[in-house]
Order: C-alpha cells, then sequence, then structure tokens
DNA sequence: ATTCATTTTTATAAATTCTTTATATCATTT
DNA sequence: AAATGATATAAAGAATTTATAAAAATGAAT
C-alpha cells in the first residue's frame, strides 16, 4: 500500500514543523499550506487522504475553506483550533468537518483520529463517482464525461449540476439552488440560475431544446433525471 | 423522517438520565444499557444508529464492547470516557470507534458529534410518498407518478392534488379548497376549481370522464379517493 | 498592463400558467 | 320531461415565468 497523504493547512510555523516531523514519522506524505487559498488549491491538485484545517487563518476562516471544500472533496477533514468554543466546534461539524481536535492535541490521539479518519474514507470511496445514461460524474476529480468525452465545465457549473445530480429525481426550489451555490445573499438572484441552466443544458444534454436531464418546474425549481 | 435511534451503554444513573433528557429534546429515541452484556444485547436487537458507549463497564471494559460490536454492527460508536488517557483514546479509535469524547462533555458538542456519524452512516433517507393504486405522490421530492410515468404538473395542480389526497376519503367543501390553495381572498371563485379539477383529472385519470380517483360531491365539493 | 475565461447584468423573445368568459353538459327537483 | 342550478370544457386574454443572447464587470494568469 503506498503512503497516506495529508494537507496540513495552518499559518504558525512552528506546528507544522511539528507536524510534518510526527506525521512524517508515522509514515505519512506531508503537504503544506499557509493559508486557505494555498490550501483549497493544493486539496484539488494533490486530492490528499485527510486534510488538517486550522480555523484561524489569515486569508479567510477555516469555515469558509470548509464550506469551499465540500461541494467536492469526498475525504476527510480534521478540523484543529485553539479555541475550544462549543459554537466553533458544532458549526464545523455541522457543515461536514470529521472531526475536531482542540490544540494543543496530543500527537498520538491525533495520528489516532487520522487513521480512523482514512478509513472511513475508503469504505464510501465508491459514492465518488456517479453515472447516469451518457453522464458520467466524477466527483474527486472534478470531470464530468458525456459518452466517453470530456466536458468542460465551470466551477459554478460543475458545482450546480454535482448538486442537482446529488439530489436526482427531486425538485429543488431555486432558493435552495441559489443558497447553495450562491449563498445565502443570492437568494433572490434568479436569473443566475436561469443562465447557468442554459449553459448547463447546451453541454450535457443531446438536444438542449427539449431537456431530458435537467428539467424545468416551472414557478419552483428544477430537477435532474437519471 | 423518523427518529434516529440512540443507545447509551453506561452504568451512572445520573449520566443516563442527563443523556435520556438531552437526547430525548433533540428528537433521538433513546435506549439505555447499564452494562456490556445489555448493551451488545440490544444493539443486536434494536440496531440503533449510534451507540454511546462508556469505556469503564462493570462486566466488561468498553473496549471489550467495542471489539465484540465491530465484528457485525456497521453503524457509529462513539465512546464516552472520564479518562482521558491518549493510550485508551488512540486503541478506541484503531479498533473500529467512530469518535472519542471525554467526560465531562458539552452537550451541544455531543448532539453534533452525534448527527455528524448519523450522517456518515449509509444515507438511508426515504422519502415520505403516498400510494393510491396507479398514482404515487412523493411530497420530499414534489414528484407525481402514473404507472411509472413522471406527471408535468404546474404548482397549482400540484398543491390541490396534495391537499385533496392529504384528505384522502373526506370530502373537501369548494370554500376549505379555495381557502387553501388561493387564499382567504379568492373563496367564492368557484370556477378556479373547476378549471383545475379539469386539468388534474386529464393528467391522473385513466379515463377523465369517468374519474375514479377525483370525485365531484354535488352542491358540496370534491373528494379524493384511493 | 493585457488577455482570457468566467460571472454578473441587462434586454428581449418565447413559453407557460392563471384568470376570465362563453357555452355545453349533467344532476336534481318539480 | 322540463326547468333550474350546478358542473364541465374550451378557448381567449392577461400575467407571470423562463430561455437566450449579448454586453458589462470581474478576476486570475501571463
Amino acid at each position: 500500500m503506498s503512503k497516506s497523504t495529508v494537507l496540513v493547512i495552518d499559518d504558525e510555523a512552528p506546528i507544522q514543523k511539528l507536524l510534518q516531523i510526527v506525521l512524517e514519522s508515522h509514515d505519512f506524505k506531508v503537504i503544506q499550506a499557509m493559508n486557505g487559498h494555498e490550501g483549497l488549491t493544493l486539496a484539488a491538485s494533490h486530492l490528499p487522504d485527510v486534510i488538517l484545517l486550522d480555523l484561524g487563518l489569515p486569508d479567510m476562516s477555516g469555515q469558509e475553506v470548509l464550506e469551499q471544500l465540500k461541494d467536492w472533496y469526498t475525504k476527510s477533514v480534521i478540523m484543529l483550533s485553539v479555541q475550544n468554543s462549543e459554537s466553533d466546534i458544532v458549526q464545523a461539524l455541522d457543515k461536514g468537518a470529521t472531526d475536531y481536535l482542540a490544540k494543543p492535541f496530543r500527537t498520538g490521539e491525533l495520528i489516532a483520529r487520522i487513521r480512523s479518519a482514512i478509513r472511513r474514507n475508503a469504505s464510501d470511496q465508491k459514492a465518488a463517482q456517479w453515472t447516469f445514461k451518457n453522464l458520467k460524474i466524477d466527483l474527486t476529480a472534478r470531470v464530468v464525461w458525456k459518452n466517453e468525452l470530456i466536458l468542460k465545465l465551470t466551477q459554478t457549473e460543475f458545482n450546480l449540476l454535482v448538486f442537482l445530480a446529488k439530489n436526482e429525481g427531486r425538485v429543488l426550489t431555486h432558493q435552495q439552488l441559489l443558497k447553495e451555490i450562491w449563498g445565502v445573499g443570492s437568494q433572490t438572484e434568479t436569473q443566475y440560475l436561469r443562465v447557468f441552466v442554459g449553459t448547463l443544458r447546451k453541454k450535457i444534454e443531446d438536444n438542449p431544446n427539449n431537456p431530458v436531464h435537467l428539467i424545468t418546474e416551472n414557478g419552483v425549481g428544477y430537477r435532474f433525471q437519471a
């Protein structure tokens, strides 16, 4: 078995050094990011098995990083924080974090929790790819295939398609979609949706004028159909 | 969605009481065991969604219980312990525990970790749907099927059908229907009803001229029949 | 700074749904 | 069976919603 990869997103150099030593001594491959943006980039390019994410980062909060990750990153995220506030913990776990550990942590416990997180990845790995007729969506690779041909989708298009496909067969209201893809501040911008549903249809449908996957539910929202 | 079940295996009565109150107030169903053997028996008979397992039990250690569980129990086990010893944590996690929480714990954090654990359990959400002969109404998906075929209903048609189906077998007066679907301001617009009952019949009935589901109650209103 | 890809706005055409009107049909009572 | 009131159906018009194209703004990469 090859080494598992751990991405550490933390701006404190001493912590980074400590984690590097500890993790490498337990036979993990370590990648390091000093801020949120770098972390997101490295997560996408290296697809680590686990991400250790500090709550307090210089450019954006750990909670924001977590939010952006959860759309496509299907593996485990363990939050780290000097703060041990209950609301932070609850928020992080509800956003989909795998675990939450307060600093200073005991390295043995951290290693055990990382191992546990990785074990859990393995069990639901097959859910990372969906096939609907002539469409195939690979969540981790962030790639969509149509008839063995790779589709070029923008970030927003991909996020929208994934959220719809995740809820296959169910009508999602404009509000739900807008909240999920553009955030709570844009829940009235229905026109965004129309534009992006339009571009998506052009790419995934055989006949965009007569869609079979991306169905309009007039007055309510949209539905993805296999 | 039905309640999630939590099995608490702990020999301390005050803890049991506290957990029962907290969990039930968060809409969980609680089962209690005071020792390891009882816990294993109840786990097998009730198949709870989450097990809260104390490390120190009178008849056998929590680690032993965990070992016996992991052979067949596929859902989440969260360890609880007054001991916060690193070796215990490492051992429990390596044996397959989902999480480990030291006593005294904060109830909000516990609830969040339970929710997280349940989310991780295989997605077992089944939709709220009604079946009437060849008609199937899925409320959460907002979709209506007739003989394995999805019906295209407008918002008003869907609302009307759901309200009628919800009161299956009962006569609803024109007033009741108008008030529910069009609001209090339109309680005299009986013609709306006639038009929409007509379009609904065309879609859901095999023979719209001889309806079997949407029955007219002359002079009173309409009734939905399975 | 410039370019390029993407997202957000704006404008307008097209489609759908709702309301209204008109007329036909049915059920009930006499 | 005729008369009356209630119900059904069709279709036109009004209002709303959706689709599409294209321009403007944004932001990342060179």
